[in-house]
DNA sequence: GAACTATACGAACGGTCGTGCTATCTTGTC
DNA sequence: GACAAGATAGCACGACCGTTCGTATAGTTC
């Protein structure tokens, strides 16, 4: 049977690639994942070129390492605290302030790293873009989703279209980052809090 | 007196000058201002590396002129024709329906040549993302004027803050450019379209 | 047509890119 | 404590990067 040979990890392996990869979600809110250059990645790690290499097999496969990476650093920060939270309204809420929030800790340095890869990889092909593609369609469906069960619960207007709702929602998310990174004023993170906070508020009609 | 030397230009050099700038400013919407390369731009309008480099002193010169040629475009297609509107709401209306034509018709292949930018150049330093910064000042000001003028004369609530008011306008528009870039699918564009004219309905309060 | 010079080219510079190969450490297993 | 294998470093490669140079061509002015 044709089983692809997973060689098993040692302790110290392991560390190293969850710094690199660490630094690599870092960095490439900075430069652009493919800006990202295996050269200085490992110089900004401390470590020789080669060494990092070895553990993928090519820069394409750093880099969608480097995606899920950040997936889960968002998923633990973002999604995970809306997830716990009690009621469909308050799982909106919540969501989108862990958002905010994590933009403005400067979770990583050049805001939301997956509002950077989206800008940047928007008209390019190849499967890094894909599954941004992806990630970006399942975050918004998942928006969808809990606007979906706030209406459900009566908590907001059943009128509202649920993708507009969710489109609208996440456009004040992203407008948010990018004036904040931008312009290095958290000034535009609160217009984003003011218009979501407004749309969700329980029940106007 | 030092004043610099300006040699004056010919022709056909000046017609060179701009097919250079105006497939810069494409080529930038899909690899980036910094991801431009000179090679692959001289490639690109069958000119040779060094022919097109002797047009500008520098990378970053060739940046700048390709930011102002940008802005010439946007000008063009989408400024003034709001400006020529006869009143301040319809001004609003036409700014934003000629901003999502122009993504629309793939202006330029990567969607709004400033949006690209602003999320590339983020957090990076040095003239060209201070030109970028201040231009989009710049478009937000207007915007938020346009608004003050929609509201002095009736057309618009005048209890919705303006600066909030024009931040979200904005975001539709960009979320509905990231969107369609990176889905190819103009139904990002509809909902920029929906949100934006819900909002700049005649005089609801 | 002559003189001038903007324009364009080919070649080459030092550097950095992603990517291999090989040797030398280091860790975990028996 | 030997041994296999993973982890890391050193070195080299071809390609491309921005940039500079010398030189040939062609538009402009007299």
């Amino acid at each position: 049977m044709a089983t692809t040979h997973e060689r098993r990890r040692r302790a110290d392996g392991e560390r190293s690639r969850q710094k690199i990869l660490r630094a690599a979600a870092n960095l490439a809110t900075v430069d652009g994942l493919e800006g990202l250059s295996i050269g200085s990645l490992a110089d900004h790690i401390g470590m020789s070129k080669s060494g990092l290499y070895a553990h993928f097999r090519s820069k394409e496969q750093l880099q969608l390492e480097t995606v899920e990476t950040a997936l889960q650093i968002l998923n633990t920060l973002v999604v995970e605290p809306a997830e716990a939270a009690a009621d469909p309204l308050e799982r909106l809420r919540t969501l989108y302030d862990s958002f905010l929030d994590h933009i403005e800790a400067r979770v990583f340095p050049g805001g939301c790293f997956f509002v950077s890869a989206e800008s940047e990889l928007g008209v390019r092909e190849g499967p890094v873009k894909d599954r941004v593609a992806e990630l970006q369609r399942a975050w918004a469906a998942r928006v969808e989703e809990f606007v979906r069960e706030a209406q459900a619960a009566g908590e907001l207007p059943a009128d509202e279209d649920p993708a507009q709702f969710a489109f609208e929602l996440d456009a004040y998310g992203m407008m948010g980052n990018v004036g904040f990174v931008l312009h290095d004023d958290p000034a535009y993170l609160e217009h984003a809090r003011a218009a979501i906070h407004r749309r969700l508020r329980r029940r106007r009609k």
